[in-house]
DNA sequence: CGTTTAGTTCGGTAATTCCCGAACTAAAAC
DNA sequence: GTTTTAGTTCGGGAATTACCGAACTAAACG
């Protein structure tokens, strides 16, 4: 029994620590990470609302609201049992494909932001006479080159966990 | 005279647009991203403390903070001109560089994560007898994987790009 | 010396975010 | 048809964040 005890204390600090991490890195709110981490660290079973509460000391309110925006934003849904009303929640399968896409879409903007960036400056040189207050372009079209490589390199990889599905 | 009020115009469209994007992107103050958007749309000559408070409508204390908090993040730098007390900011040189240290940063925490959460759950896997609540691991191995093959593209384009630069 | 310039520091407030409790709903159980 | 279960909605308050103005400093200028 105390073997079990260990256990959850080291899920618990799993929880907390991956929980800081995406609180920051996914602009989270504190509970909405630990909601976020406790699923992934919760097996295939998934995990109820009630159990969240309970293990979050959280009111039904705020788990609530925020398996809804998490829902919202693809990263969490759940499954049902026959004759269970109880909602078992999970972190969406294809995870990791959602993680790349989302990726590829940030740097598909930025690509376009760069790109405006550069044509803009690219006019703005011809105008202006003070050559001390030229634009410099070179940091853009390394960052677009940049943005293309990894892109590409996601792109790739996307292909070859697609590939090993099937 | 027209076009260069035209040209204005894009450049505040510009700094708003990547501003919106960078706010959100690095989790920034949105005048703290305003500023650092001013910068990227900024020739060479970089710009000066006041015109900063001019240009964006804010007060010196404030541009004064994030000027501080922008350049203690290592985004922003300066230089100074003889004869001159003022400063003359700009986004610091190899910024690009900045930004895939900041990545491969990112997902080496990433990766100690996900190992220590795998080291986790095939533990608790010998410890569990209920089947239907064992741990999958091949999330996280193929998360593992695909930090490590972006981390090893990252290093690639690194390497490029010093190489190309001397 | 006093004054101007170029910023910095600090206290406070407006706005926003985060979370809660209480009242509510809709389906199921009794 | 009343009660329980499983959640939802809404109003509000505590905490945090973002920004500001006023007073300050330190160097340079006159």
């Amino acid at each position: 029994m105390q073997e079990k005890e260990d256990l959850l204390e080291r899920k618990n600090k799993l929880v907390e620590r991956f929980g800081v991490f995406i609180e920051h890195e996914d602009k989270m709110a504190p509970l909405e990470a630990r909601i976020f981490s406790t699923l992934l660290l919760t097996g295939k079973g998934g995990i109820t609302f009630e159990n969240l509460v309970k293990d979050l000391n959280a009111s039904k309110s705020t788990i609530c609201t925020h398996l809804n925006t998490l829902q919202a934003s693809g990263r969490v849904s759940y499954f049902t049992k026959p004759g269970d009303r109880k909602r078992y929640f999970n972190l969406t399968p294809n995870r990791l494909v959602q993680v790349m896409d989302e990726m590829l879409d940030n740097w598909n903007k930025q690509y376009d932001i760069h790109s405006d960036i550069i044509n803009y400056k690219k006019e703005a040189n011809n105008l202006i006479e003070d050559e001390t207050e030229a634009y410099e372009l070179q940091f853009h079209e390394n960052y677009i080159q940049f943005l293309e490589d990894m892109a590409n390199a996601v792109k790739k990889l996307k292909k070859n966990i697609s590939e090993i599905k099937n």
